[in-house]
Formats: structure tokens, C-alpha cells, sequence
DNA sequence: CCGCATCCTCATGGATACTG
DNA sequence: CAGTATCCATGAGGATGCGG
């Protein structure tokens, strides 16, 4: 690849720049924050390094990412420049989009409780659930993660040592699913497990959220 | 390509079944409308015959595409499926996200009209520039696309012989850095021609409209 | 270790010619 | 017109090496 399309279209020439293999989760993986090298290789479950490295090299002629030699020089972190920043609204909408595969199940795959830092927030973009104060967790291989009800919608985070009214355990599966709205916690009942105070939970599963199709 | 990631990370199944070369490139064809083999060789600019036939298998065994053997059958068309429909909302994001590479110019690209019927809905996406049943033209290339106020936001279209209000005529960066809201018509007060209403042009080139950033 | 370069193999992309 | 078949260049992927 590496090859331009010489079409002038702006689909044609956002793919110039972040089409090539690779390119769209480095950056996914740069939304959850700053990486170094070695963060990178190991996020993207063994990326050869010499295409890695190629990569890093495109996206920051590209103007999407920037080197950063951490204050005792000798570290190199990568991070994204505003623009390159801005491909979250992109990576959310083929997020969202992907649903139906997601729901399938794992068939194999490798899952990486990291990537709910990216997926929770793609799939609640924007809604706003409810004026209280909530703090829920959402338990999945063993690593909670934190949702908490914001003015601006849901934040999705690590926690951040506040108390859970809440703590959902399930498969990576289920929680997407529900997430998307495509599964109820009433469907799962039987297949997640829930410490806690139920309604907090409902609170963030049960609002309206970005309309995801299930053809596929 | 066609190598699977491995992941279980929405963006990267989603890579799995769009994000080969040449694959969003034949999708965002088909959002104009369903079409023949030939006028996909044609609208892509020339893509080998091999690939096409290849990223077609691809895509209808991925769910995004269809085949449909025409009344007197032997002409077969393409078209999305519903899902693969969908994916008009990342494209959308991304041909927002490219705003900063489009205004550079044109830099020796091939031009297509037809390519206006997908940038600029996504440009203006969802907002709703007036009540009044205002029609105005976009000729580039000595090409028009006729920009219509509606309910939902603005139609985008071939001139359907309804009288148009005012006629822009303009360079195809002009006009999408007009529709991206980086430009306004008094900038390029020399560089483009109005005929008719001029105000009937500021009602959708001067309304608010999804931010773009130009940092790029 | 970390960041990167080099080599090698093989799958993929791309251009052309060809066929029903 | 709608693809196949063929050939060649390129890029992916993996292993290894190397300086800091």
C-alpha cells in the first residue's frame, strides 16, 4: 500500500493518510493515551516491529501523531496531535458500526480489557443518562472499568478510587452488547453477575443510546 | 491484506471486512447508488479488474454489499445491503476529518462530480439550514448538484428540474471548504460566480454545520 | 529491556492481455 | 461488457541483529 488513490474525494484522501494496515489502531490505541514503543507492540498483540515502526513514521509525516522525548530524554512516547485526535469520531462511528460482529462472540479472538476505554465511550457517544452522581464498574477478564454519569454523557474510565454503586461482571460479549443497547440486562440475567445497586446499572443500560443496526 | 486481526476490538472487526484498499473507496460509490461493474472500474478511477472482482466477492461475503441479477438477467448490479448502508456515517466522519487535507487543492488529483453527492451531505450533516423551500445550484466542472432545504437537513442531488434560486459556480476545493465552513462566500468573493439569489446561498453556506478542525 | 534496521519468504496489489 | 488469467512489483509478516 503506502500508494495513493490520486482521487481528490475526502474518503480517498483520509485513507492516503490513515488507510494503510495498522494505521487506525495505533491510533486507537493512542486515544487511550500516550504510548511508548514497546506499549504500542504490545496493544496491538505483536505488530512486527519494522512495520511499526514504518507506521509511526507515516502517521507523523502525516501529521496525525507526534514523537515526544519524555523530560529525561532516551524515552520516546508517541501521542496524537489535535487533528490526528479528531479520528475518534471516525474510529466511534466504525465502532458502533461493527455491532453485529461484535456480538457474535469472541471466535478466538484476543481480547483486551483496554479496549473497553475506547468501545464503552464509541457506543454511549453522547447521551446524557441522568443528573445524579452514578458510579458504576463493569468487570470483564477480571479488570473493572469505571462509568460514571457526567453532564456531557457517560465517562468511561479506570477507577479513580471513588465508590461503585454498582459492579456488573460479565463476558466481553455481553457487556458490548449491551452497551450498544442490542442486549438487555434483563435478556442476560442468568449469564452476568451484579454487586450492588441494580437501578445504577439501568441507569446507563437502559437510556437511549446511538441506534445500531443488527442486519448484519 | 484480507489478514484478520485477531481482535476483539470493534474497529479492528471492522477493519476485518471493510478496511482493505479499495474497499471503502467501492462502498462510498455505491451510497451515490447501486451500480454496474463497469461504472465501479469507472468511478474508481481505474482500479484493475482483478482487485474489483476481488473486493466485490469480498464485501457481498462480508454482508455489505449485495449482487442482483437485473429483470433480463446477464446485467448484475451492486448494491449495500442495509448494514453495509450504514457505514455511511464513518465515511461521513472521515470526509470531515480530511477537511484540512481537501482545502490544500486539488495537487494533480482526478476530480469527479459525483463525489460532491457524498461529500457535501456529509458536510452538512443533520442541521437544518431553513424552513423555506429554498433550491440552489453547485456547478463544478461545468457539473451542478443542486443543494435543497428539507425537514431533515439538506438534500443533496442531481437537478431535479426544479427552479433554482441562486447557481454557484466555484473550484472544487472552494466549494467544499465552503461547505466544510473553513471559507465563507465574502473570502472568496473574487474566486467564485453567483447567479440569482445570493442570500439564497448564505441560507446553507452560512448556517451552522459540523465543526471541522484545520489544524491539520 | 527499547527503538529500530536488515534479511528473507510469501501473500497481495497492480497492469496487461485474454475470454465468454 | 464483465469479468479471468497471467505476470511482476510491492508490502506484510516473522526472525534476527545491533547500538544505547
Amino acid at each position: 500500500m503506502s500508494r495513493d488513490y490520486g482521487q481528490y474525494c475526502g474518503l480517498a484522501r483520509a485513507l492516503d493518510v490513515v488507510g494503510d494496515r495498522w494505521n487506525l489502531l495505533i491510533v486507537r490505541q493512542l486515544l487511550i493515551g500516550p504510548a511508548r514503543f514497546g506499549e504500542l507492540r504490545e496493544g496491538l498483540s505483536g505488530i512486527a516491529t519494522n512495520l511499526l515502526t514504518d507506521r509511526l513514521r507515516d502517521l507523523e509525516a502525516g501529521g496525525v501523531i507526534e514523537r515526544r522525548l519524555s523530560e529525561d530524554s532516551n524515552a520516546i512516547t508517541y501521542a496524537l496531535t489535535p487533528w490526528g485526535a479528531q479520528l475518534r469520531e471516525p474510529i466511534n462511528a466504525l465502532i458502533r458500526w461493527s455491532t453485529p460482529l461484535m456480538i457474535r462472540g469472541l471466535e478466538g479472538d484476543e481480547f483486551r480489557p483496554d479496549g473497553l476505554l475506547v468501545a464503552l465511550p464509541a457506543l454511549f457517544a453522547g447521551r446524557i443518562p441522568a443528573d445524579q452522581a452514578v458510579a458504576v464498574g463493569v468487570t470483564v477478564d477480571g479488570v473493572t472499568v469505571q462509568l460514571q454519569a457526567t453532564d456531557a454523557g457517560v465517562g468511561v474510565g479506570w477507577p479513580d478510587g471513588r465508590e461503585l454503586d454498582a459492579v456488573l461482571t460479565a463476558e466481553a460479549p455481553f457487556v458490548l452488547g449491551l452497551a450498544a443497547g442490542v442486549l438487555s440486562l434483563d435478556d442476560l440475567a442468568a449469564l452476568i453477575d451484579i454487586e450492588g445497586d441494580e437501578s445504577a446499572l439501568r441507569t446507563f443500560f437502559e437510556a437511549p443510546r446511538p441506534s445500531v443496526d443488527v442486519t448484519g
